[in-house]
DNA sequence: CCGCAGTATGTAACCGGTTACATCTATCGC
DNA sequence: GCGATAGATGTAACCGGTTACATACTGCGG
């Protein structure tokens, strides 16, 4: 009933070798006479052998499994960045396993909990929010673990990513070289990302008094974006420039602009923050920051290969994000 | 150094039981008395033990992982559905292993491999061109695969989708019912993916002598949808129609008329495939199919882990897709 | 009071690899 | 010609669970 599927001492059996010859072979390591590295060949080819994943885990101690545990899956740039750690991990001969923990701490531990149980030797988390019990969880079983897409200096774990704090504060300055004073900022849920809030914070220090930021809450997606603007131009237009805290909803002001018979950046300048692949192609070009999703995917990834392989140090690493001028920001004479 | 991490036989020990005892509360089997099940369960805790996942899947032969390969994760309709995925298994205890193919019949067969030889107990495969290797490997083996986002009713093997033909005739149909004859057709390679010939074959069929179709092939992201939209208007405007077989080309092309100072549908009509989020957002809101991403996705998800639970039989399903009717296709007077 | 059924628990074989150690053979230096 | 050494291969313990089977104990009917 059950097809049999090929075990190592079948294939000793076909050789008419040892199992720890096999054994040898297939991990390239010992002295094996070419001859007998042949025979091992043909036999497994001939028997279509595949050597039991749980067996060789089970004594190695090794699963080449790594767990990222990220909040959706339903923005581009967690795509990206994603993409980008599956590529490394593939060419390093590990696999991915996803979990979505929709930015709940509680549901993120059970995940981890799960993903640990399943032989996760390593994670990858989103952010720098997470419950206290996980960080004991991994750090207890001595599971290396790296936060991602924030950069803190003083964090005691492992973190790759960028400042979101300080990007969003040059976006601004940005906008005040043009000479922008008042400008909307529309993000995401507070509650939902510490991305969010750094960011906020980062834009405020950068705007003092000099600037009048307008802080709007909306949902993190192209319709939450629509609304908020033309929410906004539907009560007074006291914005020379609307700063998105994502692309997505730059897309959906741009929308709303459409809606309103309005367009960037004469009636009105609009920035993102993303730089996700369409945002060259609108009309205008999006003026935006460049995040470094996909470098930031490959350094993470890479670097918890190396550390599980050969032991290397995890280092925090900060990445650097851009400001890309397109056409969608006005200079302002003022 | 290493931290020893506590094993089945450290939980007898501690609270003076056998090991058997101990297996028999993990797994809810057997019968325990209930003072002895607190005392397991207290020693769990106290240990914090966690069952090695491989040693586990090496007795029962069950890993609780199932794999998917996908072409790319960087369109919303895959990130849409691979959430769905991931969300049905997460409830049903299992997790999901992701590796992104790239559209490469051969390189999903290394993918297959490796995710085999890391204890995937099932395949969920993208569309219905793949390797006879691929399927003769998963055969023998006796791991069960399901096909998707495609239908065909003829198909040995499983598979959960729509049928990318015949929707596509819809698209046609409809836009004859407005007084489209000529219609602009946007699509991406047609070497990578089966869904998009599918989606021209049946297009063609239903425009018969009727109607002029013209194809035109382009890159499959949303700067590919505006050059080409862009050329096309730049050598002669013939269609008053561009059907788009992915939303992404339909963005692109939206950008392309602001470019040329056009709009839809008063110069031209536009019509998507996707229905991806945003699609409601832009204005005009586009008229486009919706295909069940989500829903696929949640049922191929729990018709594989009832296959593996309980042995269920794996049907095959078409679900249907559905023109959403917003405001990008104009009705011709004729 | 005996035997049987049912419940609770323990014993140990087994899952399929890896690998330390043992063994054997061939080669080399002197 | 002999011991030392290196290379090729085999033996068997081990990784950490699960589970068939054995055992011990309890209560009940006859």
């Amino acid at each position: 009933m059950t097809r049999k599927v090929g075990r190592i001492r079948d294939v000793a059996r076909e050789a008419g070798l040892s199992t720890a010859t096999i054994s040898r072979v297939m991990n390239g390591a010992g002295n094996v006479s070419p001859e007998t590295r042949k025979r091992v060949l043909d036999a497994c080819s001939k028997l279509n052998y595949l050597p039991h994943p749980a067996a060789r885990a089970l004594s190695t101690a090794k699963t080449r499994t790594i767990a990222a545990i990220i909040p959706t899956i339903e923005h581009s740039i967690y795509a990206k960045y994603i993409a980008a750690i599956e590529q490394v991990l593939a060419d390093r001969g590990y696999s991915l396993v996803l979990a979505i923990s929709g930015a709940d701490e509680e549901s993120e531990l059970q995940d981890a909990r799960k993903l640990l149980g399943m032989g996760a030797q390593a994670f990858i988390l989103s952010g720098g929010a997470h419950s206290p019990d996980l960080v004991a969880l991994l750090g207890e079983r001595g599971v290396p673990f790296v936060f991602t897409s924030i950069w803190d200096a003083d964090s005691d774990a492992p973190i790759v990513g960028y400042d979101n704090g300080a990007l969003a504060a040059r976006a601004v300055a940005y906008l005040a070289g043009k000479g922008h004073r008042d400008v909307a900022v529309l993000h995401g849920p507070i509650a939902e990302s510490d991305r969010t809030s750094a960011r906020r914070s980062g834009a405020m220090e950068a705007a003092g008094d000099a600037m009048n930021l307008r802080f709007i809450e909306t949902s993190l997606d192209v319709e939450g974006g629509r609304r908020a603007v033309e929410t906004l131009f539907a009560e007074r237009r006291d914005a020379t420039a609307i700063l998105c805290f994502s692309d997505i909803l730059a897309l959906g002001g741009y929308f709303a602009l459409t809606h309103l018979g309005l367009s960037a950046p004469d009636d009105v300048s609009i920035m993102g923050f993303d730089n996700l692949d369409w945002s060259a192609s609108i009309v205008p070009g999006l003026t935006t920051i460049d995040l470094p999703a996909r470098l930031m995917g490959a350094n993470v990834g890479a670097q918890l290969v190396d550390h599980l392989e050969e032991g290397a140090p995890i280092v925090s690493t900060e990445l650097d994000g851009a400001i890309v001028e397109r056409g969608s920001v006005a200079a302002l004479i003022a």
